[in-house]
DNA sequence: GTCTATAGTAAGATAGAC
DNA sequence: GTCTATCTTACTATAGAC
């Protein structure tokens, strides 16, 4: 596994993938300074000290570079997620709930820590048919947790992985979209303990907690 | 006010009301149909039975004939929410939480009742710029709600109306895009009787509950 | 892999007669 | 108020030399 020829980072990169990767930041950087729509393939290019041709040979054209830096940050997300809830069953956490927001909580550290990135997406300009994307992943997200919450047990189980989830998808928005850090911090831990009182069923009071007194 | 030439419904309207009448509801169909990016103008005006001159004369182009629809759409819900919001609290009801899921419930009512129109919105595919002016009324409602629940004492209020309102806005578009009203209502109902489960602030121990045998 | 210069393209918007 | 025919305009995307 371990070669020799570990990627040469310092410099000696590639010229191509260091080309690749300019006319990334670069858009990144446009995107998020005038939106999708007002940015210019001429303005991406000229940031990145590369020409238009150039762009073309890395790229399918100005939606695949949004695309592209849009399944970076999914990555990321992805991973980080699915850790989190991985390590969290392995401490033997079995409540869905809980496993839920030991996700959600990396799933808003990750904005917080891309904000620039993820407010690029939260202000939702991006190519056409980006939103239908987007609207698509959404409802994945929704049937998924909805299976989840299911196996709980949970008698509403659409119905509230439609109020998580949402719940989520807008939380993330304003998170990405806080003027600092701070405030976006304060918010998802805010966020984060409003959930925690949607307690799955609030014990069936079949073997409950009749023995009060 | 009331004079002799109320309204004429029945026939013998306006020829040019009429046509702007037909535009709109062309629009909506061929818009709801193809989605807003795939629609014509000239689709459009051949559904309408009427041509390209009209309907720049009655609107200044094809994503105002969006941003009609959609102001017709949020002036309904505006109003239906405002009257059962005033309606609930002429019984006696101070409890934010119970003014706003009554305001919720109607609210859904009216996406059902107008789903095909609804659902185009829900579908996310409008004009360039339209996707901003929605966030922004998000944004709005969500300061809105923040205030609603500041008041009840509610100590996460930003939280609070971020998951309310986040929750709401996804419940929204799935029953907007429900295959039939009957799921439509099953999913609207769901949601509100897991959003009633948010208590504000599970009563502060305080004077509480003491009394329970 | 990189660049310059060129062209396609298509749909929305306008002008002006009726 | 309504219509037909025309245009324009701003990009993106491509071709082809280096």
């Amino acid at each position: 596994m371990t070669t020799d020829q570990a990627v040469p980072v310092g410099r000696g990169t590639d010229r191509g993938t260091s080309t690749r990767g300019a006319l990334l930041d670069a858009a990144r950087e446009v995107f998020t300074l005038v939106g999708y729509a007002q940015a210019g393939v001429s303005d991406i290019v000229a940031l990145a000290g590369a020409s238009v041709g150039s762009l073309y040979h890395h790229f399918s054209g100005k939606a695949d570079l949004y695309l592209t830096l849009f399944e970076e940050l999914s990555h990321e997300h992805a991973e980080r997620t699915r850790a989190a809830v991985r390590s969290c069953r392995a401490t033997g956490v079995v409540d869905p709930m809980q496993l839920f927001l030991a996700g959600a909580r990396v799933y808003l550290d990750v904005c917080i820590e891309q904000r620039q990135l993820a407010g690029m997406f939260a202000r939702g300009d991006g190519p056409p048919g980006f939103e239908l994307l987007w609207r698509q992943r959404l409802a994945d997200w929704v049937r998924k947790n909805a299976e989840f919450f299911a196996r709980s047990g949970e008698p509403l189980d659409e119905a509230a992985a439609i109020v998580m989830t949402g719940a989520m998808m807008l939380a993330v928005a304003e998170v990405s979209l806080a003027p600092d850090s701070v405030t976006a911090r304060h918010l998802a831990d805010g966020v984060l303990a409003v959930l925690a009182r949607l307690k799955t069923t609030p014990a069936p009071a079949t073997a409950g907690t009749a023995g009060v007194g």
